[in-house]
DNA sequence: ACCGATACAGAAACCGTATCCCATGACTGT
DNA sequence: ACAGTCATGGGATACGGTTTCTGTATCGGT
């Protein structure tokens, strides 16, 4: 009754069954297991067969308990189906895998409470660090909310990492992965201002998301700096989905509106205003041309394929673990250093199709 | 030097600090966190208070060891940013979300060494079950290898998952949530055949890639039922990814042969092959009609939309995370049925603009 | 043949939490 | 006023490992 153990009991076996099968003591299996120790190659052998017989593997949380254990990456997404987030994604988990790092993922939905609740939830479990994907919503909490939740890892020996997201202001003991997303809406806009196009509809995205205020802020730069008037009737704020993208471009078409170019926030968006457009029977790039951003895959299987601004969405999921893995074994010196902790990789436009000089006509 | 742990330490705060600090017991703390223990509201007050000025959480390792623990599933997956796969991702993990379940996800890469390391892993953890998404290649050891991983997993009180592949054989202790893809691939050559195409150029995917197969399978029953003479050279295998499409049409295309619609193993395939035909000078669907399969955003989003077969990724997920947690509340009664082990949801034709009657020429 | 060094194996002390079992004080009914 | 309940709180133990500390052969050197 009050027997620890049947023989052949159901369930996972234990490194005690391992060890009293084998007929050596627990400390010794565990050992042969880590490998970080000094073994015969005769403890070894019939420890090794043991396991096999067993299938034994070692119990996570046993093992991170007591003091060993996998590093983990939790990866905070708003929607696991967006196309650049996977990308990210891909990025975070294939460089953890690497390093025999796990990655756990969890969606937030837009949800600031689920938001709240999934950091905690990560904290408990003692993730080396967490990621947090996507553009985030300027409201004025932000600053305040992310600050906490970098304080509270902090305190946790865990790490906040902000990927695509503009940096903490202030002491905050956060990291920040970037890229240069004004710059790169600077150049998608010189392109087409270059090609001789001067009424651009502008589809930049929600008007309280930073990506999109950095994409309006470097479009409208590019317009100064080739002194072409920037109108904001021009610009229509909405989602970064496929619907608003039609819609923006439907309704500005309704409103007699005259364009002869499109400047999406996003390769989804730019697919929308290309429907919208033959729909509407224009032709792209002939009647009107259209870029995107992001260069997502989707960019360069849509017919014409689209001329859009390249994010090294992958590259900088590898770089925010590499940064994570750094600083955790760089020890407390580097990690006090506050030193790259922002770190901006560059974009660049890849011209494709999509684009041509608007057609030349009397009115 | 031998003291258990210094007043102000840094790190992580555990139910010993907050007990110290209350004033009470560690049972009373725990108790007051878990709430399944009656407790006084004073003390939970006290308790409570030092909680949040520690912004203390409960270490997860600690908490499943002792029996208690979230319960987790891990999804296993080839290629995190392939759009299908997502949405299953995305039912399981939204499933898991609601029950207050974590969910881990990690990719294959398509490598058997790698499926089987992230299995082993997942043991580790002491996952509530591992769910594996995907086509699966069907070779000879394919059989034995996932039986193993289902005893192996079940033994350790997990269980296996397979989503989107055959079921196992025998009396293997896994779960299977399919979908009807023969059906599927029936109706969709169904649909081109009695628009009166006759010549049709198909590109099922790989020839060992168990959906391949039953998306062929059904295309050749449709041929057999509507008495048109099925040619083995009209098929083209490969990957199911873009280039292949484009190559496949391009090739056939240059060897001059004749062909009024392509029927294509996924979406992206077909986005493929309409690039191949518009760069030969072939509009679609007016010279050559085509269809996908999946029904991911993308077929809505190219242009013609394509007509594809829907197949109900994202409820697969939710399907699949039920049907463990059912089994976890159903006991070992449930658990010996074997009933239930196997799930088939359906899938319909989505009829858009990418298929048109064959253009009557005489030849 | 004796001594110190070395190589290995085992016993035991944690890691942080949940829970079983027992103690205590308050309350109830008579 | 007294025994019996009931509602709570605390102490001890288990969970499955890792790691430190300790002990015992074995080995080489003199």
């Amino acid at each position: 009754m009050s027997q620890r153990k049947v023989a052949g009991e159901a369930g996972r076996a234990t490194i005690r069954d391992v060890a009293e099968r084998a007929g050596v003591s627990v400390a010794s299996v565990s050992r042969v297991l880590s490998g970080n120790y000094p073994v015969s190659e005769d403890l070894r052998r019939r420890v090794m067969k043991v396991v096999r017989d067993l299938d034994y593997v070692t119990n996570a949380h046993a093992r991170s308990l007591a003091g060993g254990g996998t590093p983990t990456v939790a990866i905070l997404i708003n929607n696991i189906t967006g196309a650049a987030f996977a990308h990210v994604a891909k990025g975070v988990e294939g460089a953890a895998t690497l390093r025999g790092w796990l990655s756990l993922v969890g969606t937030t939905g837009d949800d600031p409470e689920r938001e709240l609740a999934l950091v905690n939830l990560m904290r408990q479990q003692g993730v080396a660090a967490v990621v947090l994907l996507g553009g985030a919503y300027d409201y004025d909490e932000y600053q305040l909310r992310m600050a906490r939740f970098a304080r509270s890892l902090d305190a946790a020996g865990s790490h906040l990492v902000l990927v695509g997201r503009p940096p903490l202001e202030g002491d905050v003991p956060a990291t920040t992965v970037d890229y240069d997303n004004e710059g790169g809406a600077y150049a998608m806009a010189s392109h087409l201002l270059s090609a001789g196009h001067r009424k651009v509809l502008v589809l930049p995205g929600h008007a309280e998301l930073t990506t999109a205020q950095g994409r309006l802020k470097g479009a409208r730069r590019a317009f100064e700096a080739y002194g072409v008037p920037f109108e904001p009737g021009m610009v229509r704020h909405g989602p970064y989905d496929y619907e608003h993208g039609y819609e923006a471009v439907e309704e500005a078409l309704a409103q007699g509106m005259a364009f002869t170019a499109v400047l999406a926030g996003t390769d989804v968006v730019a697919a929308g205003a290309m429907q919208a457009l033959r729909a509407a029977g224009l032709r792209v790039p002939d009647d009107v041309s259209i870029v995107g951003y992001d260069d997502i895959p989707l960019a360069s299987q849509l017919t014409p394929q689209l001329t859009t601004v390249h994010v090294p969405y992958e590259e900088m999921g590898r770089v925010a673990l590499r940064a994570v893995a750094d600083r955790r074994e760089g020890g407390a010196a580097r990690r006090k250093a506050g030193d790259g902790d922002h770190l901006v990789l560059g974009t660049h436009v890849v011209v494709r199709n999509s684009v041509r000089p608007p057609a030349t006509r009397r009115d």
